[in-house]
DNA sequence: GGCGTATATGGCAATATAACCAATTAAGGT
DNA sequence: ACCTTAATTGGTTATATTGCCATATACGCC
């Protein structure tokens, strides 16, 4: 493996790491509407302030969100369109894995 | 939240989960063009079977990979081929962050 | 049956994550 | 300056993850 491909094989861990928890990808999710600040997220997450504001460093950490200040309060937005589609394909992934239970248990009857 | 969105979120970060460590992604990579055996990814991983045995049964236990036990020999291979889209997109987001460095180097000098 | 190779599993030590509370920082309003 | 609200950070505890070693299991061959 070359360096640089190991760069990016870390690079893409650290992303699925960052959006590997249901918190987040929760955020991820109501970030992909629009804009929120974090007391928004507070309250849709219901957690701790202290709780969602360290999920969201997380999820800007690796770059997947953008703040901004504004007053006293800060908001979060995707920082690349794609995530969505990554989710998105997740999403077939979890369908399609409910079809084959369905499928076996049919076969089972 | 729903029940039904709740478990899907869960269903997608385990998923993640299981997917974000280089070593598995590594693998998934290398289950893209074919079909490998363990001791062919012991090889190419380059740590102890024990280790990749259970990396392949954390991918399996979240439907990512199917084996195939062949006398002696397990063969592990893609389950959903969505993974790959899954994870090229991650490599489009990693690229793009990558161009954002090179070109915030620019602006300084 | 006994041996060697291929996998899987249990156990352990080191490290990482997660959630809450408490304390801090930052900005506005009065 | 003081108070309030918004957000972040540090600390602590509980739990999860990781990698290796040692051990077990499974299979083919003799």
């Amino acid at each position: 493996m070359t360096n640089s491909e190991r760069y990016k094989i870390e690079a893409k861990a650290r992303i699925l790491k960052a959006l590997a928890h249901p918190t987040r990808l929760f955020i991820i999710d109501k970030l992909k509407e629009r804009t929120h600040c974090v007391c928004e997220l507070t309250e849709l997450v219901g957690a701790d302030t202290s709780t969602v504001s360290k999920h969201l460093s997380i999820l800007k950490h690796v770059g997947l969100v953008e703040s901004r200040k504004e007053g006293t309060m800060v908001h979060y937005s995707l920082a690349d369109e794609c995530v969505v589609k990554c989710v998105g394909c997740l999403g077939e992934i979890v369908l399609r894995q409910l079809e084959r239970q369905v499928a076996s248990l049919a076969d089972d009857a």
